[in-house]
DNA sequence: GAGCGCAACGCAACCGGTTGCACGCCTCGA
DNA sequence: TCGAGGCGTGCAACCGGTTGCGTTGCGCTC
């Protein structure tokens, strides 16, 4: 083997015979070599298995590369929250890659206010993508008013100021519903994560186009919201069956809930999809083993984590975001 | 606000009038500076919110102070193998930032072989670490043949030559048996995951001892591995029902293969727990919602997670790891 | 009072890349 | 034949920290 310490562009600079500029620029494919020199040093590097320092890199080139996936430090919270969150991560990741930055995982506590700074300043990353999931508005305002860049998944603050990535929340509230209507369904309620967020509003808004679309009205109290917590849903088809004992479908904002609430419709003497039919939002890996197996709504997370990896970098790049939204299906199984 | 242009510790030199390398110490906490001297410069970059780079610090250290957590690069994969991956890393991220340590998140392909390499040698990261479910032989022997410092959750290729942290599996196992066997059954079945992992084989090892302080014999042909997957669980069980239909009790090695068991036991007109008693292992965070909700081993991912970071840290600081075993105790619900 | 040791701090080199600018060489047109 | 203009490359400064070593000033001993 040659690599006896080959170990920075002054040791292939010195085995090409150039200097380390060209070695820098070459490997850098800059224009402005000449490509059989170019060719040379590139061969050099890659016979030595030359890996270039990044560290030195980043520090002349005044950025790091890296982006940070912002968590909560409470493990459980986040499992929960987020079934999809691998998924999410592992698209991010793949996209990231891509475009040759990293991921760091990082979390910052609600109380902590100088993330921002703590990990941009010191050139740790260049920007950073929340899951809405698993932020706070304490988070957006804090990165808005440094004006960090970002991008989140999930709409978690008002539709504008920022890029986001998020679902086809309208779509995918109109597929559920439809479908609740579509079998026959008289009294579909609605059962909401957290009512603050824009993602839950739109699945709202494609539940009331549904019924408006089938000449139905709206009833209010048919409405009820949690916040994505099996214990919230629960709660929550508790409420609607007690405000209305005929009800016969329901669309529940995610699958965990909608888990819960079949425990809960059994443990009230109903069946599951027999008395009341269930639809629920995310199409995690253990709805097609529940029982009844879920219907529920199918987003592509995979391709949303490389949307948000392709979109965080060009907002790094130009300084422009964009706003997408990626598609989502009814997946049909046996619970609706 | 002060804070003008203050971006180096030459800016915090000059307000302080001394010289860069004492504000360098300072910040450092080096006994080279004089206690009075060294509070009024950190009290002058506290003011002024002054953040280190980063990047410049680790050029000259000649180390990150990064690890890298390395996933596939197949998402959905990655998901089904390790429900408390997300769970895990939370702990990770919390053990490693309390050394002040960044966790990055990378995938390599199965076929690349120079990743350690580029990561390691371009001073993008110190070490790694690795999860048995998402990691190959290969990767590992790569780690070792490079010998780059990492350190894995479960034990995939043998017991020795690198450090490991994982969850008493023996005493699952034995648990998850004396359970069943507690509880009357008479025919216990193991359905493992991979035959190739340690843990998988420690579970073993404590089904046979659970079985043997009962004064049973171990019957081979109730004894089936699959690969985590739930298909891989609805499988094993249909091969176990052709093998022994009188079976009464199954201890199966993951969540996700035992909610799909139950289905299959269903499908095969058997109910649990009346005929068959199941009993998994993670205790995701469906398992309480699963019909019947999942007696299962539970084991403390995020303290494994934690010692994952602190033992890396260690590993990384003295060049010797630990091999740690987290404690694993039985949920009782209603499948056993 | 000279010599000494020590505590506290500054100087400048160094980590390993990138890049503005200068320079040498060659070609081409006048 | 000479100058202009390109092309390809080298020089050296720079990114922002860390650190070995030298220097200063002080109190101390003999």
């Amino acid at each position: 083997m040659t690599d006896t310490q080959i170990k920075t562009i002054d040791d292939i600079a010195r085995l090409a015979g150039v200097s380390k500029s060209t070695v820098s620029r070459a490997l850098n494919d800059s224009p402005l070599i000449g490509s059989e020199t170019k060719e040379r040093i590139r061969r050099i590097a890659r016979e030595h298995r030359f890996e270039r320092n990044d560290t030195a890199r980043r520090l002349s080139l005044g950025q790091s590369n890296v982006v940070a996936l912002v968590t909560y430090d409470y493990s459980a919270k986040l499992v929960q929250a987020s079934p999809f969150a691998l998924e999410l991560m592992s698209g991010i990741t793949a996209g990231l890659h891509a475009n040759g930055y990293d991921l760091l995982v990082i979390q910052v506590s609600p109380k902590d206010t100088d993330w921002v700074a703590r990990y941009l300043e010191s050139g740790r990353v260049d920007g950073f993508v929340l899951m809405s999931g698993n932020c706070s508005l304490q988070h957006i305002s804090t990165l808005m008013e440094r004006n960090a860049p970002f991008i989140t998944f999930g709409i978690p603050a008002g539709r504008r100021g920022y890029s986001w990535v998020t679902g086809d929340n309208y779509t995918g509230g109109k597929l559920a519903t439809e479908h609740l209507i579509g079998s026959g369904r008289k009294r579909v309620g609605f059962i909401g994560g957290s009512a603050k967020l824009v993602d839950v509003q739109d699945r709202y808004a494609g539940y009331v186009a549904a019924l408006e679309d089938a000449g139905r009205a709206v009833e209010p109290e048919l409405v009820v919201y949690g916040d994505f917590s099996p214990e919230s849903g629960a709660a929550a088809i508790g409420m609607l069956l007690s405000v209305a004992p005929d009800l016969d479908g329901v669309f529940v904002n995610s699958d965990l809930m909608a888990v819960a609430a079949m425990d809960e419709i059994r443990a009230h003497g109903r069946s599951v999809p027999d008395d009341i039919a269930v639809v629920g939002y995310d199409d995690v890996a253990l709805a097609a083993h529940t029982d009844p197996p879920l219907t529920t709504i199918s987003q592509s997370v995979t391709v949303a984590g490389r949307m948000l990896a392709e979109n965080l970098v060009q907002l790094l790049r130009t300084g422009v975001g964009a706003n997408v939204t990626v598609p989502a299906e009814l997946v049909v199984r046996k619970s609706a």
